[in-house]
DNA sequence: ACAAAAGTGTTTGTTGTACACCCATGC
DNA sequence: GCATGGGTGTACAACAAACACTTTTGT
């Protein structure tokens, strides 16, 4: 069985940059090929767009096939096209970036895919086809994104202390910020809930937990407000 | 003759969403189609991806065959896969935004395209496939963008009196501003030549002309200056 | 002389930045 | 009692915003 079509058509597939943060550091999700071309090395999780799928769905099921991941939040990045991406035919990839709570997902990874492993954004493999180019655009976009958008809070647990909401401006940025500046700013926005909960487990004076609360932001964000750190 | 697959592909097309000012309004270039779906409808210029070709290159060679413009500022704006934004099939399209300097280029696209025709935004016809949600997420991108990016210029000519510029960030931003600050501002950046040259046939005071520097702006940024405004 | 737009500074309020100490808790 | 991070305020500088009049030129 096979498909034919008057003209010659570029094939499509969704690659994702999965990023996670944990106590160290920035991570990204790679999975090892197990076939050709580039067998055996490190590449984004992703695959071949079905007909009649969004490729946002196309990058979800191929995030859940590889790596066990799902409901992750997920936004579009860049199409790549280069007709020698790919060295087998013109491949064209719409390429995500996923935000994943580390706490939450550590263990699905490690259990539906073998093959996948979390690196830190500094310490990457070299990758397959031009997966470098898009590692290095997603992390750029992150970058610049979170500071105006409020999407580092994807990357920690829905209850945290601001200490931790500090530390992921503070690794994705590759800056250290003030604490009291920064603490100043974000309670001052009016988008954290304070909650009655402090920190456990920890070896010395516990902090108090904050939740984001998104219904707040999205409120004041029709109004004209402008989320920035 | 045909092209076979073994699994079913998605068609890949590119869209151009083509912005250019004059003295009233921003405006958009359309299309009317020729043929069916949607023939006789206005659209957003653009056409099927050829293998072996970027899908920047697409964008460019379908806008000079339909519009005859050429060698204008391009930039990907975002990838719509929709399986049913085609009413024939499912077709990906990667959508770019242009802005062109109506000044230089108003003629070609008369003569070269006899059904093409600048639309003000506020005022546009309906539009064949998904075209509406494309040109809008144009618009808003370019609302964002260039408040911290460089590219109100690519809507002027080469040399402008402030006073246009001006208009250019009022137009696109949709709110007034205030000449002393904007001129504060804008020429405080030192991104701005200071030309001899003042304008030419205008009823009441010639204004001085200034010009962008784009090796001064590259300078800047590499050194971590942001643009704003 | 009138119309049209060019050009120009100051004041005020707001926001960003820099900076250091005491407190609570677990070990 | 000591180590670790939690939590807090102030002073200064930089930037944004509001605001009005004189000058130049063409008709």
């Amino acid at each position: 069985m096979s498909y034919s079509y008057k003209y010659a058509r570029p094939a499509v597939t969704a690659d994702c940059v999965v990023f996670g943060l944990d106590e160290e550091d920035l991570k990204v999700l790679l999975i090892q090929r197990g076939i050709n071309p580039f067998k055996g090395q490190w590449a984004l999780p992703g695959g071949f767009a079905r007909v009649g799928e969004a490729l946002e769905e196309t990058a979800r099921r191929e995030l859940e096939e590889e790596t066990g991941l799902t409901e992750v939040f997920l936004e579009q990045l860049y199409t790549f096209s280069d007709p020698k991406r790919d060295p087998r035919e013109h491949v064209v990839t719409v390429a995500y970036y996923a935000l994943v709570k580390l706490s939450d997902h550590k263990v699905h990874a490690a259990t539906d895919a073998r093959n996948a492993a979390w690196f830190g954004v500094e310490d990457i493999p070299p990758l397959a086809f031009d997966h470098d180019l898009i590692l290095k655009t997603a992390h750029e976009r992150l970058r610049g994104k979170i500071r105006y958008q409020p999407i580092g809070f994807e990357l920690l647990p829905q209850r945290f202390p601001l200490r931790m909401l500090q530390a992921v401006y503070e690794k994705i940025l590759d800056r250290s910020l003030d604490k009291r500046n920064f603490r100043k700013k974000i309670l001052g926005m009016g988008v954290l809930d304070e909650l009655e909960e402090i920190e456990t487990d920890v070896s010395h004076r516990a902090a108090r937990l904050y939740r984001f609360n998104k219904k707040k932001y999205d409120r004041m964000a029709k109004r004209g407000f402008n989320f920035e750190i």
